[in-house]
DNA sequence: ACATCATTGTTAGGTGGCTAACAATACCAG
DNA sequence: CTGGTATTGTTAGCCACCTAACAATGATGT
């Protein structure tokens, strides 16, 4: 996926971004962060990254100046448009493996997933 | 498992070092990196961490001056023997997880990592 | 013997992840 | 209305990953 991207001058966290606000119009920043899966501070570097790049903008929210909204500009718009697509990605990945084992793997990861994050939960706040 | 190697002012990878020097004895940079599944160049800083911290010393071979063995130190060795068992991280993911599942799991990754890593050497090499 | 190629390691520069500490704003309780 | 708390975002500093470019050494072929 970077080696895609790095013609564009992208990273993949970024690319997921620019696909949250192309597909579903502009977002505030703190709920981009529940559908990243990222820290605040992770996503606060990123999206300055891309502000810097002028593919979006950040303006403040009218009635809670904390929240940010996010939205593509003219040049984001263009940059997007112009990106390959993707799926060949998760076509060389998986195609044509049995869909049992698909749905096994990620029973398997998303359990441990949860266990590990409940485990951290715990220790944090013991 | 970085929570658990923070006190110890220890990252995954590094731990990972001292754990084939300590399993293994005295190896090899080179030789490393396969077992790492890393680059060059960021064992390489990983390696300069651990001998800035007097954990890990680095002398290069006799007749071949380029490769370079590394071996725990004292102060290494010491270290190595106050860290905690970590087996506790693969018990609290995979604990009494359907092995066929888990088995699953691992067939489906090794695939689409193989095809993913195949297909980026065409692409290289293209 | 020497020029060329291959191997090994390092450095520089970038991405993306994290935590900790801070600033600004909003909210709420007395 | 004011003081404490919660939320949101930023900054700084770290780890680990990558590629690209370079340096040093060793191997090879003419």
């Amino acid at each position: 996926m970077e080696a895609a991207l790095r013609p564009y001058d992208l990273g993949a966290t970024q690319w997921y971004v620019l696909h949250r606000l192309a597909h579903d119009g502009p977002t505030m920043q703190r709920d981009l962060l529940r559908a990243l899966q990222v820290e605040r501070a992770t996503l606060s570097v990123v999206v300055g990254t891309l502000v810097r790049k002028g593919l979006i903008e950040q303006v403040p929210d009218r009635v809670d100046q904390r929240q940010k909204l996010l939205r593509m500009t003219r040049a984001g718009v263009r940059l997007w448009d112009k990106l390959p697509d993707l799926s060949f990605i998760h076509k060389t990945a998986f195609d044509g493996i049995d869909s049992a084992d698909i749905a096994a793997a990620i029973r398997v990861l998303r359990t441990a997933t949860e266990r590990l994050e409940n485990y951290s939960r715990q220790g944090a706040d013991t």
